[in-house]
DNA sequence: CGAGCGCTTGATTGAGTTCAAAAATCGTGG
DNA sequence: CCACGATTTTTGAACTCAATCAAGCGCTCG
């Protein structure tokens, strides 16, 4: 199960086979139940998943009782909360899987670790956070600036897999609308595309 | 006037006096006027502008022709479009001056360099990238949970200083709502602070 | 096969927008 | 230092997109 981390670390270059098997011993696979929790409110978050099978999924909760998606992790994505993973403090977001899941963690010595042997690996690392950075910076400008139709047009386009995998409620919560709001976005658009013909 | 950015690297510990000294070449002093561009939509964005006096802002413009500030970068703050800069991307944005501004500038060299040259300086620049997701995720859940009452409130009480020096409509712009809608979010907290006495 | 979860639909409400215009503030040149 | 034009803020009235509340439908999975 390991075996899909251990290629996706080769393959972006963040270290050889042989510097991998060095900190092997700091990747540990789990199975996560559809439904659990990985992550709570107050906790703080000391491990990063990387999925190798099924989704996982990070969420606030405001006051209201309400969920609000903030990142979908299917195979070969990784989720934590970075800014309690990173800056020690407690956590303001839940992590849970949305499917049965394989996946392994790693904690914050394995990034120590990591950045110190291989050489190759901040610079891989860098790279996945500018990239981070710019998905966020472009959700902010849909969120700013985007109808609840082009939000979601967006989204099937950008994640195609996921908006059949997720039931829609969760992508309403990820896009910042209710589920009634996506149903009927959905009804507008399939007439949309029935006029057309 | 580049004093100031010496001061913000040898502070931050990227490098030290003397290590400085080899990269300041690579260091451009720049005076914008109030409303003039560095940057526009389809350009590359080549040039990372850090702020000695003055206020310069990136934004977005959507077919409507409506602004949405993505980011205020006052003293001390560095600004760029981080897609464009970093993957070599036409931007997608446009900078500008709120203020006769004071900045350096900076090129992709002078990161490649420094992160050569300077055995520190990759690790708090990592540093500097995950400070800034923390930021993103924190704003980006306040547009999907938050009334446009609360997201005027967070940002008075984070960025206390630009609530005074930026004009409401642009403030408006980063929130996401219209300026008429903050000047009336204002009248109403205006109204409960004078009934609670 | 029944209970629960997710999706849809309808009716109503409401937060925030739009459009228009007045009031206040700012900045600049005479 | 004042005046005038431009920009920003405020206000009002009508409107709209999306939320809320409530009910019914249809799956699926236990």
């Amino acid at each position: 199960m390991t075996d899909l981390f251990k290629k996706y670390i080769i393959d972006t270059q963040c270290a050889t086979e042989s510097q991998y098997e060095e900190v092997e011993h700091l990747v540990h696979p789990v199975n996560i139940a559809k439904g659990q929790l990985l992550l709570q409110e107050g906790e703080i978050c000391d491990k990063a998943y990387f999925v190798c099978k099924g989704i996982l999924r990070s969420y606030t909760l405001d006051e209201a009782g309400k969920e609000h998606t903030i990142q979908f992790a299917p195979e070969n994505w990784i989720i934590a909360d970075r800014s309690s993973f990173y800056f020690h403090e407690p956590s303001e977001m839940y992590i849970d899987a949305l499917e049965n899941t394989e996946a392994v963690y790693v904690q914050k010595e394995f990034f120590d670790i990591a950045a110190k042997k291989f050489e190759n690996f901040t610079k891989v690392n860098t790279l996945a956070l500018h990239n981070n950075i710019r998905h966020m910076e472009k959700r902010i400008n849909y969120l700013l600036s985007a109808s609840a139709e082009k939000r979601y047009l967006k989204f099937i386009e950008t994640y195609r897999d996921l908006s059949l995998r997720v039931p829609q409620l969760l992508i309403a919560s990820y896009l910042g609308i209710t589920p009634e709001g996506l149903s009927r976005v959905r009804k507008e658009l399939a007439n949309k595309n029935f006029n057309r013909d």
